[in-house]
DNA sequence: CGACAATT
DNA sequence: CATAATTGTCGA
């Protein structure tokens, strides 16, 4: 009761915070914040017993908890009608992709505060945009919803007909929340790769071929992203779907395929909670290699298992990985 | 080309 | 102090 007033209070802070560019590391900084907070399971009683008790809250965040605690808000908060116009323009906009905090605020200063008045300004040719942002505006409504697992299940046969089209000996996982086994996905996070290429990959330019195929059978009907040989993102879509969906291909060397498998799977909590433990013995991981930091070597991993082992940690399968 | 914006 | 790499856009 009280954790979520306190919760709702800092919500809006960092929604007006992000209004103001220069405030970019606060924002941050809050927002962790707000997440530990929500991790915590307990009442918050002060800010010195928050400050003591929760993550990521130090002097600053202490002082406006007992204010809230005190007055039910903050005196820095406005309300005043200009800004709850500008902090909830500022989330839509920021919802199109393409737009980020730079444009977003330009856009508001020039009085495009909805994707409708931006769609407005851009046929009344007022403002000049990036493909990217066509694109991120042609599909919103559309891009708004979560993709079913059976649909991303239905991708995977025409994905992999098309893969093996490239090279038979390619080699791909779907990752993201998809290989976490849940139920609904965000958008289509594919990583490919070949056992024999364990270096510069991209000279086969194996992911431009498959973008190429993809695009011939209908799958991909729109890019973000044209000339890359390591990623590619675009929009999707199967006959079936009443929606488009945003696709991600990256084409990884095989000797970082397995420490790009377990990034890419996620999720974001995994991967901080491995990389700990690599650290711990002596390793250190990203999605590139893991790497001994007493050689300085790179291990080549044959498989997921193989990290965890060498991590000394039991293995977790994908669908354990969802912290 | 380099600086900047945005994405993952 | 604040992730790093990839890609796209724009102006000199």
């Amino acid at each position: 009761m009280n954790k979520t007033k306190i919760i709702d209070v800092l919500s809006k802070l960092t929604k007006q915070y992000q209004l103001d560019t220069s405030l970019k590391f606060k924002t941050i900084a809050l927002n962790k914040a707000i997440y530990q907070l929500k991790q915590f399971n307990g009442e918050i009683t002060s800010g010195k017993q928050a400050i003591a008790d929760v993550n990521s809250i130090g002097k600053g965040l202490g002082e406006r908890i007992d204010e809230i605690i005190k007055t039910g808000t903050l005196s820095e908060l406005k309300t005043n009608k200009e800004t709850s116009i500008q902090t909830n323009a500022m989330d839509e906009l920021l919802s199109i992709t393409g737009i980020g905090p730079t444009r977003a605020k330009q856009y508001i200063k020039d009085g495009i505060t909805s994707v409708n008045k931006l769609r407005d300004a851009i046929k009344d040719d007022k403002i000049k945009i990036t493909h990217h942002i066509q694109v991120g505006i042609d599909y919103y409504e559309d891009l708004t919803h979560k993709i079913p697992r059976k649909e991303i299940d239905d991708m995977k046969k025409i994905l992999n007909k098309e893969i093996n089209k490239v090279d038979k000996e390619l080699v791909f996982e779907i990752c993201g929340s998809y290989r976490r086994g849940l139920s609904k996905s965000g958008d289509i996070d594919l990583l490919i790769s070949h056992q024999h290429h364990i270096s510069n990959i991209d000279k086969q330019k194996y992911l431009p071929k498959l973008v190429a195929n993809l695009k011939k059978c209908g799958f991909i009907i729109d890019s973000l992203t044209s000339d890359g040989a390591k990623k590619y993102m675009g929009i999707c879509r199967i006959e079936k779907s009443p929606y488009a969906r945003r696709i991600d291909i990256r084409c990884v060397d095989y000797s970082a395929y397995y420490t790009g498998l377990l990034y890419f799977t996620g999720s974001k909590n995994f991967n901080i909670l491995v990389r700990k433990k690599a650290l711990e013995n002596g390793y250190s991981l990203n999605e590139y290699s893991l790497t001994n930091k007493e050689t300085d070597e790179k291990v080549i991993l044959q498989s997921e298992k193989e990290l965890f082992d060498i991590l000394d940690m039991e293995y977790f399968k994908p669908t354990d990985r969802d912290l």
